[in-house]
RNA sequence: GCGCCCAUAGCUCAGCUGGAUAGAGCAACGGUUUUCUAAACCGUCGGUCACAGGUUCGAAUCCUGUUGGGCGUACCA
């Protein structure tokens, strides 16, 4: 239904409670849903909140508002009361006229400049290991809160901060070092975040078998941990990288270019982009100064061996530390930092990060403190928590192999795409080079949408043995809606000029249709207010739903009139639209052909 | 110990600011194709919304407590 309609009803249901009952009662009273569809009607008005003044039963109150809101809105074609609930019909004209006048457009759903910047930071991976599937969620709910975002109306920036050094880097850099014997991407043949990744697998192996011989020579396990030689070793790495120590940097520079070579492609096959990339790096000495700030704000304080904290214990939380004794930062002064330069480059109104649930203390604690250094542009901030993918073994852990890798996952989707379209004989008179492309598109269909229609702050459940469904509530369903609407579009030779004409009568479903698509606009402005492309999923699913029992239920090409066969054209177009819209919202693609 | 998050059908999930008899998909069973793509459609089966109180005309939804699970609580990131 239009804003403008659903204001008109509140507006005439608050009119009506005012002059048969004399009750002036706030907007905020009148409760607008959908008919349920055990009911006529698509709109319904609780009436309960008004009976106290009406002192009758909901009936009865019910009939009054309705006779009431039916003499004064043109657009209702009947009503009927029960219980307390006033059910709306609004008749054929107003439908057909959404569809011809709003719905068919362009541009519907998709919001006007809003004049707001919000920066989405996402992706931030580890220059150690490949991307796996707990990064695949990630990436997926950042590009796709982006998209959303964008299409609510905001200039959006999609940022990626990646992690760049580190001890962690450091491990399999001193692992390749000592026993790579020379590898590259090319005389391997590996995936340059592969080979490196193989490394840090490597590194944790021996760095486990010397903490077991100096357990056995005598030493505790934390002792062990601390004294192992190469832990010592790649310790003194990076010390040597933070002194810009040549060898290191130049072993660093390479290791990381094989890293980028391999996550452009993962990034690729994905199908997400950056706008603006922060390097570790780069930003890992940023911050200090905030921390003088803070001091002289008198907002940190220093402890006797020099080490810098702030006490948040007023708000529930700890005593933070803010910067180390030596003088050196650790995590969050460096986000404390990088948030300010941030906000310097771009004077953004939003900044929302991407990243799991296991760092809700982490944010809630930065944007605390940046609150508490008075920061006008803190209250913008958002961490965008989302729960971890687990294995049913448990968590994916990158050092113990047992995590789904991206790049094998993806290329599985495609390959499990390929062989259920083609024992379907979908493809058969397919050019070879559309094959290929239709194969990545379904199957990354259903892994992106497996992962994004649930809502971003639960947990899932990912069980590697049952492979990912393609059909019921799942990415290919809803691509096989839009592929078989453009089917129908192309035999009948639908062209968007086509008159557009009032059809004699409209079908329950078809009603229903076209209320899904008027619903879209506001399912897009709801889903970039709770950042949740899980909205958006679950509405395009409806949607598709709904299509496809009115593409059963009636038929197009052959309909019994000239005016409803281009009306039915129209919604079928227009649902096409929508369908892909929202998919795109979402990063999923959608074929013409399937 | 303290803090945050989660709990809805056998499984995976929806359920908007409280509103009608709690909905989908999968699985199971049955039906639909000489007609626009059967990756579809229709039907049957399946729920003490973890538990106990409270607020309300009305609670899966809000509040409190309990239980179960996850995460965090580092001079790691």
């Amino acid at each position: 239904m239009s804003d403008n309609l659903q204001n008109n009803i509140i507006i005439q249901t608050l009119q009506a409670v005012n002059e048969l009952y004399g009750a002036v009662l706030p907007e905020s009273q009148v409760f607008l849903q959908e008919t349920r569809k055990e009911f006529d009607g698509q709109i319904t008005v609780v009436v309960f909140p008004f009976t106290r003044y009406s002192k009758k039963t909901p009936e009865q109150t019910g009939q009054e508002i309705g006779e009431y809101l039916q003499q004064r809105l043109p657009q209702i074609s009947s009503f009927n009361t029960v219980k307390g609930f006033l059910n709306i019909s609004l008749n054929d004209a107003y439908w057909a006229n959404l569809l011809y006048t709003q719905i068919i457009h362009k541009a519907y759903g998709t919001f006007p400049t809003n004049s707001q910047t919000v920066m989405v930071e996402y992706s931030s991976p580890n220059t150690n290991k490949p991307l796996h599937l707990g990064h695949i969620r990630n990436n997926l709910l950042g590009y796709s809160v982006a998209e959303i975002l964008k299409a609510a109306g905001y200039t959006v920036i999609k940022a990626n901060l990646v992690n760049d050094r580190g001890i962690h880097i450091c491990k399999s850099m001193l692992a390749w070092q000592k026993f790579g014997n020379g590898e590259t991407p090319e005389s391997t043949g590996l995936k340059g975040d592969h080979l490196v990744g193989n490394y840090y697998v490597i590194f944790d192996q021996v760095y486990k078998e010397e903490i077991k011989a100096l357990v056995a020579a005598g030493q505790t396990e934390e002792e062990a941990k601390k004294n192992a030689p190469l832990i010592k070793e790649a310790q003194l790495m990076l010390q040597r990288w933070e002194a810009g120590d040549h060898a290191v940097i130049s072993l660093w520079k390479t290791m990381n270019s094989w890293v980028y070579a391999g996550f452009a492609e993962t990034y690729r096959n994905l199908g997400v982009d950056f706008d603006q990339y922060y390097y570790e790096s780069d930003t890992y000495l940023l911050g200090k100064d905030i921390i003088e700030e803070g001091l002289a704000k008198g907002v940190f304080f220093r402890k006797p061996d020099g080490s810098v904290w702030i006490d948040l214990t007023a708000d529930g939380l700890d005593e933070k530390l803010v910067l180390r004794g030596d003088g050196t930062s650790v995590y969050i002064t460096q986000d404390l930092g990088t948030a300010q330069h941030k906000y310097d480059q771009y004077h953004m109104d939003q900044s929302i990060y991407v990243v799991g649930n296991e760092q809700d203390y982490h944010f809630k604690v930065l944007f605390l403190i940046l609150e508490k250094l008075g920061k006008s542009w803190a209250k913008g901030l958002y961490h965008l928590s989302y729960g971890m993918v687990d294995l049913p073994s448990g968590k994916m852990k990158s050092r113990e192999g047992t995590v789904v890798d991206a790049d094998d996952l993806m290329a599985e989707m495609t390959e499990t795409a390929k062989a259920r379209t083609e024992e379907l004989g979908k493809t058969a008179d397919f050019p070879e080079e559309d094959k290929g492309r239709l194969y990545h598109m379904i199957g990354l269909g259903a892994l992106k949408y497996f992962l994004l229609k649930v809502e971003p702050k639960k947990r899932l459940l990912f069980d590697p043995k049952e492979s990912i469904d393609f059909q019921g509530h799942t990415g290919p369903f809803i691509q096989y809606t839009h592929a078989r609407i453009q089917s129908v579009l192309t035999k009948a030779s639908y062209k968007e000029t086509s008159a557009l004409k009032q059809p004699s009568s409209l079908g329950i479903t078809e009603k229903d249709l076209l209320q899904a698509l008027s619903n879209y606009p506001s399912i897009v402005k709801a889903a970039a207010q709770t950042y949740s492309p899980a909205l958006i999923a679950n509405y395009v699913f409806e949607l598709a739903k709904l299509y496809n029992k009115f593409y059963h239920e009636e038929s197009i090409l052959k309909a019994e009139e000239e005016v409803t066969k281009q009306f039915r054209l129209t919604l079928s177009a227009a649902t096409a639209a929508i369908i892909a819209k929202g998919m795109k919202l979402l990063g999923i693609e959608v074929p013409d052909r399937m």
